[in-house]
DNA sequence: GCTAAGCCTGTACCTCACTACCGGTTTCCA
DNA sequence: TGGAAACCGGTAGTGAGGTACAGGCTTAGC
């Protein structure tokens, strides 16, 4: 019957993530994506969703969160855990985190803006020679 | 006269800044400080500008930029060029980017608020599974 | 049924941003 | 002035996150 069994071999799945193949054994070793079926000559068949699991991985990395904590989450929602179990703690912090990176950016931000505006040649300069108000020493360590 | 001379040894400026005292010499290195004066014995004496320079530095870098970004942004600064030397779209395309990752984190934030809202125990499941209709797919790569 | 492309495991290597260690010199301060 | 603490240059090691290569099987298409 085989209804829609669409597996996809590393290439496919390599190629459509936009990964190195070798990232994916990588992945696998390191917890982050599911051991997949094989052949029977031991190919490794992926299916489909693993696709999107990737590019998930891929967008939290480029927030940059590590591999571990993307795999902290991972697991957690994996063992089927319910509330309380540290897992909405650590999203808890997360959040905590994040918003703190989008402060921190966004005073980069209105840095570089300023200083184009003002025609201000460096940002660097503008923000440790103090001859321009710039808050870049706001940002929180 | 020496009205304030004011020069650090490396370890209080490490200090200081909250840097180990080898990420000095590595960072003069690869040209993000300038070579300090030295005493006559030879060791470096910095200047207390030093402290903040390298504050900026962490900071910049917290946010994601490269140590290269980083001097390449000092350098332009320090060579005294004015406007469209590149320094000007280097800078407006670094502002692309932030806008890009605040953008991105934004998404990120409201999946976390909303996945705890909703007492949904994991992002990555919720994002993948789809059947938490989650934006972590909209992420701009 | 043959061949090329693709995949297998295992190990080695790479970049980035530090950080540690070594043997020797300099500085500070009691 | 003597000795501990700090600093010197040089080199090597660390950890995160991959990436490459070798030598050998599997699979797909003609």
């Amino acid at each position: 019957m085989d209804t829609a069994p669409t597996t996809l071999r590393s290439g496919q799945v390599a190629t459509e993530a936009g990964v190195n193949p070798q990232t994916l054994r990588y992945y696998e070793r390191r917890g982050l994506i599911a051991e997949p079926t094989r052949s029977p000559g031991g190919h490794r068949l992926y299916p489909a969703a693993t696709v999107r699991r990737l590019r998930v991985i891929k967008a939290a990395q480029r927030l940059g969160f590590t591999l571990d904590e993307v795999a902290e989450l991972i697991d957690a929602g994996r063992t089927g855990m319910s509330k309380d179990t540290g897992l909405r703690a650590s999203a808890e912090a997360k959040l905590v985190d994040v918003e703190r990176r989008i402060a921190d950016l966004d005073v980069i931000r209105h840095t570089l803006r300023r200083a184009l505006d003002a025609g201000c040649d460096d940002l660097t300069t503008c923000a440790s020679a103090s001859d321009c108000p710039l808050p870049f020493t706001e940002i929180t360590h």
